[in-house]
DNA sequence: TATTGTTATACTCTATAACTATA
DNA sequence: TATAGTTATAGAGTATAACAATA
């Protein structure tokens, strides 16, 4: 027998993009808010696709860096993603738990270690890559193609 | 006497928008990525420029949302924002705990409370609206105008 | 001296689940 | 039954500071 709920499971409330009847004051005027509440929206679509294997947008960037770049180091990983060195451990940490990704002693650098896909990393990241591009297809899909790569060109400006 | 500091403070390593000799792989093609890429850069410029507050891009909002909308209370706060009712009122503690917000008991409705800034609120408000505005025009000026409220309507559109 | 990785620690942001009071 | 607020708990993401090993 199984045990009675004496609640439901809270919904999740929709996220209205800028809802009407709500004064947003110098927030409407942001663009480092428009850019805010955009990402909102994308993050419960990329959740509601990819989230149910525990790969988060930062895990998932980092897997695909490393797999484009071989052999790169943590520090050069966090560089690019923006983060410090104990952050760019963390991610590692968490794509080596699952046996994604594996550290190997640099050949040329004793303090380094070098970063790399695993077999089994290899073959997640293809099944990972294909739900993300759904995932950002559909978002995408909001934008006319030509406003799409007008967006990503002004985004690549800041 | 002060004791001999052993290193440096370490320095936040600059954020290359999309660096050179970095392979991205499918991330170059992601819209959601490039918002992400954005958002980090906007982000660091709003720490440097306002960050010695303690006062983040989520708390300022808040901020501007209980100073714009009158009497609103906790969970229609946070459907705005994109939160639940429990990130909600951790957004309101960390407002009330340095008195920029207080909450009053509503008179039509026994179970809600109604959140307002106090006076110091008001008046610290006034000066972070000041050095948001000057974060963010100084971010955007990466933009011509025209560009920018493209940009706006573009974002509004997720 | 500077860099790589690590550890310890702490803080922000956010969620889930369950509870109380009220509607 | 549903909603507002609360509490306890947890996890992701990130930072700072210090240390050892190596460059």
């Amino acid at each position: 027998m199984s045990v009675e709920r004496q609640t439901e499971p809270e919904k999740q409330a929709a996220f209205e993009q800028w809802p009407d009847g709500v004064s947003f004051g110098v927030l409407r005027d942001l663009i480092g808010y428009a850019l805010r509440r955009a990402q909102i929206a994308i993050y419960r679509d990329f959740f509601a696709s990819v989230g149910a294997d525990g790969i988060t947008p930062p895990l998932f960037a980092a897997l695909v860096l490393i797999a484009e770049n071989p052999d790169i180091n943590q520090s050069r990983l966090g560089e690019i993603l923006g983060v410090n060195r104990a952050a760019a451990k963390a991610l590692v940490d968490r794509l080596t738990a699952p046996k994604l990704v594996e550290r190997q002693a640099s050949p040329s650098d004793r303090r380094a270690n070098t970063i790399r896909l695993t077999p089994e990393g290899q073959a997640r990241l293809g099944d990972l890559i294909r739900q993300v591009q759904a995932h950002d297809a559909r978002v995408a899909r909001r934008l006319a193609p030509e406003d799409l790569s007008l967006l990503r060109d002004l985004l690549g400006r800041f």
